[in-house]
DNA sequence: AGTCTACTTGCGACAAATCGCAGTAATCCC
DNA sequence: GGGATTACTGCGATTTGTCGCAAGTAGACT
């Protein structure tokens, strides 16, 4: 249960919501679903904890989670879908190679860097610590040349 | 209608994918959407092309549309709906800023640069071309500092 | 502790998106 | 060009996500 280390009553009231037990219990769900999480299991897990919490409030539960910084989103497989993560201490970034479809975390620091030179050119202060990031890993660049097409 | 320049014949067939009306239709309304669009103004343009087209046409059509690289998918900004565009001759990025929600775009240049010092890290290629990267602008950091919290 | 205020919840209705299936049509091959 | 193959479309049914409203409850103040 991760999130016992992070105040979310803190987070939630710097941000003028209510702690409810409502919002606990997805709190809670999107901690158990461990890593990326569809709505849909989301749902059931919160159930487990409260039999009769009803669907909308576990999707405005998720878009307050997310604004008090407690729960990001990343885009699914398709980029159509959204899927929730409990935040982490470490900020980190996905990579994901479209043709094999694996998933490798990319740490905070290496991220950092980059995000530093944006902000020199940009000016903007980034605080988008969580993207999504494709392309094509080591292996599968090796073992095929013609999946490329574009 | 930008799609002309595209061949987008050959992008589908590299594909597997067939080149029916339907998909036209889409990849049409896409275009002539400009910029970031909804689903639901997706499916009303395509209808003006074609009367009786079905909404999971229009919805498969995309997906298609963008397994193929004609179209991109960008997260809207709730962060849990879909925007479509279409793809450009210059790839190019996003930065909105969370505080006045006004959207830059960011010129490919600085995210080459970007990409190649991240492309050398991981060993990946790097095909994700349009990313959508959140932070506060200059006027906002400037104007507030009470926005502060997490 | 009791009371008040206004944010939240649950409910029902609605809209948006997905899925399986039978008919249709794009592509391939001759 | 004609026929076979198999992906694609449209339809209906289902699931998923959203919205408005009345009842409930967290938080503030006394």
């Amino acid at each position: 249960m991760t999130h016992h280390r992070l105040n979310y009553v803190e987070a939630l009231h710097a941000h003028g919501y209510r702690v409810t037990p409502q919002r606990v219990t997805v709190l809670d769900a999107v901690c158990r679903a461990g890593g990326h999480a569809r709505p849909a299991q989301i749902l059931a897990l919160a159930r487990e904890g409260d039999l009769h919490i009803d669907r909308s409030t576990v999707y405005r539960s998720l878009e307050v989670l997310v604004k008090a910084g407690l729960v990001l989103t990343a885009p699914g497989e398709s980029g159509i879908d959204t899927l929730y993560e409990i935040v982490q201490e470490t900020p980190h970034h996905h990579l994901r190679c479209t043709v094999c479809g694996r998933e490798t975390e990319l740490d905070g620091e290496s991220a950092a860097r980059l995000f530093e030179n944006l902000e020199r050119e940009t000016g903007y202060r980034l605080t988008g610590d969580h993207l999504m990031l494709t392309g094509v890993c080591p292996e599968c660049q090796a073992s095929s040349n013609n999946q490329v097409v574009e």
